[in-house]
DNA sequence: GTCTATATAGGGATAGAC
DNA sequence: GTCTATCCCTATATAGAC
């Protein structure tokens, strides 16, 4: 499956400075589930399976996870935040133009942090079910947020469409990463998304 | 979650001319079924929860199909055979202008049947399983035709990316179609995402 | 063709020893 | 922090009545 290279980089290792051990077990954790998690999917995998990988058993993973779906929670939270910060820099109904912007800023760091789209894409049902049970906390969720800058009314619907090739051709490119594009240098696909979405969103830009 | 616009289509009725109450209930199983698979995904969905829709009970199901998974294979099928049909006129390594013609001419069916591709998008997992199971059995597979025209090396790497791209493009704009883009007719979302593939693959069209 | 009842298995989660 | 053992639940699938 995933034979040639690895989708999965090393997590952000959140407030550890290096050697806590319960934070590496923990960032081992979520290394293994999103690998798995893609692969198979969420459901498909079991805690047993994970604990396998991790060479100890299924029981201690509760020590670091209260729940299976506090793990998905937590690899959601990465791409939750990734958003959050991208989308910060954009108003209530953004431009064409600053969504060009957006995505071409976006690109290389999507492609270094593809697994955890590829994590959204594949698993859409079971993270929506999270969302659901969950209440929505304080949840404003990135998806809610991406659907309402498409359903942007002031805007002529030919750009809306544009708009969502647009990340469409992004994650298109992503998914086929270190795939059947594992022969192109990731800059270099970059540089060529970067194109496509110019292409298709045909803005000058300004700086 | 849908309340809009249903995703799911009549199905194609297989064989039955009218009134074959069998093969009725066998694409009321396949209607069902799809609408749950996309939206609770295929692994949370129950046979117990299916039947429930259809108003009779878990057993009911297995004089239509041998199994779970066999509802999976019925649906994936479709979109094979979807698939098949269309990328018959292409050759072994077509070029970016027949990619272009391809996606042109199929967008429309594909708005149409986009509820399958979703499918196929949010449950890969399932299905890829699916295949190791059957052994490949004459199943020269869809996606795997589809990296095989992706990956041929003779086409230069920017025009390979601008191809996937064009099908990211055309896979976002139907995936928001019935959603975001509710208010689009099908007719002129279809003319949309056409303008944006070949805005991407600029090649003349000859006819 | 649809039902009830049941066999069987596996997964998530908890308790408590070390 | 990791282990064993166990509880409980749900799911697929089968057998057999109607």
């Amino acid at each position: 499956m995933e034979t040639d290279t690895p989708i999965v980089e090393t997590e952000s290792h959140q407030a550890a400075d290096a050697e806590d051990p319960s934070a590496t077990t923990r960032a081992r954790i979520l290394d293994i589930s999103l690998e798995l998690f893609i692969s198979q999917g969420y459901d498909k995998t079991s805690l047993r399976q994970i604990a396998e990988q991790l060479g100890f058993t299924k029981a201690a993973i509760y020590y670091h996870f209260a729940s299976k779906a506090d793990i998905l929670m937590a690899l959601h939270m990465q791409l939750h935040d990734f958003g959050r910060e991208a989308l910060a820099s954009l108003g209530d109904d953004p431009t064409p133009e600053q969504w060009a912007r957006l995505l071409d800023g976006l690109i290389s760091r999507m492609l270094q942090q593809r697994a955890l789209f590829i994590l959204h894409e594949r698993n859409q049902a079971a993270i929506e079910e999270l969302h659901r049970e969950s209440g929505a906390l304080d949840h404003e969720d990135l998806q809610a947020r991406f659907r309402q800058v498409l359903s942007n009314k002031e805007l002529p619907a030919d750009t809306r469409v544009r708009m969502a090739c647009a990340f469409g051709s992004v994650m298109g490119a992503l998914a086929l990463a270190g795939d059947v594009f594992a022969d192109v240098p990731s800059d270099t696909l970059g540089t060529m998304v970067r194109s496509a979405v110019s292409a298709l969103l045909p803005y000058p830009s300004a700086d």
